[in-house]
DNA sequence: AATGAATGAGGGTTCATTCAT
DNA sequence: AATGAATGAACCCTCATTCAT
């Protein structure tokens, strides 16, 4: 059982013999539980009790409970970025189009699924394990913005978006819909003070304000978007 | 690896500081670790320790250590909206440039200080502490929706800005401001993928889309451009 | 320097005793450590030590340490009322014989077992538990003094005891023993200083003291002198 | 300060210069609260609030919390004796008298009084502090018994009384004496379940069955006595 | 003499982890 | 494979004692 995030060594997929929904109700549960109560505040039988089965048990498929927090992490990033990249190459149409796709189709599929916790989970315990960084930034970070400062590089050769900064136009778009996913987990889940906040209707903004700023100035009626600064 | 805190070098054994320093010592130390560690991580001998005093002595001050929790949030933020509150009260000028500068000198202040910290300390901590729900919406949510609100109303009265819905206009500027000081505790804060992101960049970058979004539609009166700004 | 009890030698690392033998194991040992040197001066570690099992252990079976305190007044007391109960209903002669025979046959059994620390335990600590006064009261004072005031009224109708006043008769008569069992975990546990007090005659003295007091004063018919006893 | 119960050495009468009342209003203080809660579960700091002084002040005058337990005892419990045995040695009398009139006032003057729970104090800890042991037997228990002893076998000697097991006679005398005392700090001081049991009756039935049994059989008309039993 | 802030060893309790069944 | 009893290190908090003022 890998305790590192080392490059992930092609998750042997018949881990288990009988029970194949173990290892995963385990992964759910202890993301739930890690999300709602940070993981130093979550204990091993709690995750065990809410996947339904007892201590021992969780430790047939998890070295440890670090171990069980990066399997967590891994097992619900790993896929989505695929997914995107999918999403990506299989789009055809303007790059404003594409951008616009995958922010309401992906994105949001991910904002309503558990894995929107992971993005909670992640910023909350960092600091503490240094390898979920790493792991985070190789396989979520990195990917990402390649994928994002793809389309934006495209849609700039293509004339399309005017000729921004790349990478600082990555975090522009990205950071406030990962920092949505954070929100959904903490203030907006305290019951008496839920926020009237609509997170779709913050992400469509959010997005036509990036499409605006990016948005090539010819075919506009002289819309004057900011100034691109130049980074310090 | 998270900084760690080295204790203070041992002023020699003499009671040192008055006691009236002792308090906020703490508060800092207890800061500084719950955001970097996590409640439930942080160890009360250790914020002790960074405080440069004794386990006892911390409980000569606060009851226990989630009342010590409470107390950091609690003595970090009770300023923070007065002082914003003030600041727009001196202000004269257009709605928009109010707003431009409460986001540009007094957020910035906050997100410069230890201060910032408090957002993922009460984003991370609020499920676990209905209390500091409580105290974050009274104290902070809500005198910061009224403070914005309120500019966004008499800014739309005066027709300086479009009929928006309020609500979510405020929830639009805020939000990712709050999770600009996540950000810099979380991933940021990790060194060897400390991102090259520039908060203050974003933060103007942001300002700029919420007001061009709030303009009024005049027959564009010498549409303002923004200001070049030169790094304070 | 009262006895120390030294943990079980380490019957090797085994899970040994069934479970159900563990709790009993844990109020005895909780029963003569919190008798010897008090609640709060027991450690909980000693207790589990002496039970020869680990403090962890403890917790499996005992929610607290003021839990611990009242199981092992509970679980001691609870019998011996019924079972002093059965004996009084089981009898049949005279009601000076059958309070006699409770004193000597079901009284000194008690007092010869570790429950007799009960009585110095509930006596010491019930100031601090006022759950223990209620509980020892509801069912140790209460039944006994049915019990005995019941001998006593069904006596006094039947003409064998003079008509005393119940109430005062039943503390003359138990308050004394009850006495007795403090004293031999306390002075009377001290080694050097160890009384030659005997308590089986003094048991039997204030009997026939308190007996001597009730018989009716009926024309002397065969003053029945008490029998000399041989010890058992 | 004294740290053992060492035969006293002349307690320096001027110990304090200013506030002469300091060290007894500890003591007093002392005394209070270890009957109620017990040594253990007594803080100093409530000692010292109770006589309304600083925990530090407290240290002035007695070596360590163990010293002024032991304190607490010798102080109330060396002049009692004393005054008794002036008592006795004043009297004239047949030796039934002086026995009653030493039971009736000078005993419960002692029940009445604070000292009363020096009784219980010392029951309670004697174990855990054998020098207790050695200077209650020395002070109290050697001299007590010197005393009534010695009054029976006077008693005896004139024809007074049967020529009883003298030891043991002074246990049933005295025994039941001390445990009301520790009894009035017990149970007796649970308020909802405060016993109607009055000691004074008490104290005076037992006498009286104790100078019955005492009693030379010549006045009498052949009230049969027990018979004396010999220890085994 | 008196204070009370400071200390730090110690105790109750928790919980990740192990392992016999 | 699964269990859950057992462990013991670790953590929060207390409180007797010290000591600078």
């Amino acid at each position: 059982m890998p305790t590192t995030f080392a490059p992930r060594p092609a998750l042997p997929h018949v881990r288990r013999r009988r029970k194949q929904a173990r290892p995963q109700e385990l992964l759910d549960a202890a993301l739930a539980l890690f999300v709602e109560r940070g993981f130093a505040a979550t204990r091993i039988d709690e995750v065990a009790a809410v996947a339904g089965v007892s201590k021992g048990t969780l430790y047939l498929y998890f070295a440890s409970k670090e171990d069980l927090l990066k399997a967590v992490i891994r097992e619900r990033l790993s896929g989505e970025i695929a997914i995107g990249a999918q999403f990506a190459a299989a789009h055809s149409g303007t790059h404003a189009e594409l951008l616009r796709q995958l922010v309401e189709q992906w994105w949001l599929r991910v904002y309503d699924s558990p894995t929107s916790g992971v993005f909670k989970l992640v910023i909350t315990e960092v600091r503490s394990f240094p390898d979920i960084a790493a792991y985070y930034y190789r396989e979520v970070v990195e990917p990402g913005k390649r994928l994002i400062g793809g389309i934006l590089e495209r849609g700039i050769a293509a004339g399309e978006f005017r000729a921004v900064d790349v990478d600082s136009a990555i975090d522009s778009l990205l950071l406030p819909l990962v920092m949505l996913c954070v929100h959904k987990h903490s203030l907006a889940a305290c019951e008496p003070f839920a926020s009237v906040f609509d997170p779709r209707a913050f992400a469509h903004h959010h997005l036509e304000l990036l499409l605006h700023a990016l948005a090539a100035p010819r075919p506009a009626p002289a819309r004057q978007a900011p100034k691109r600064r130049t980074r310090q």
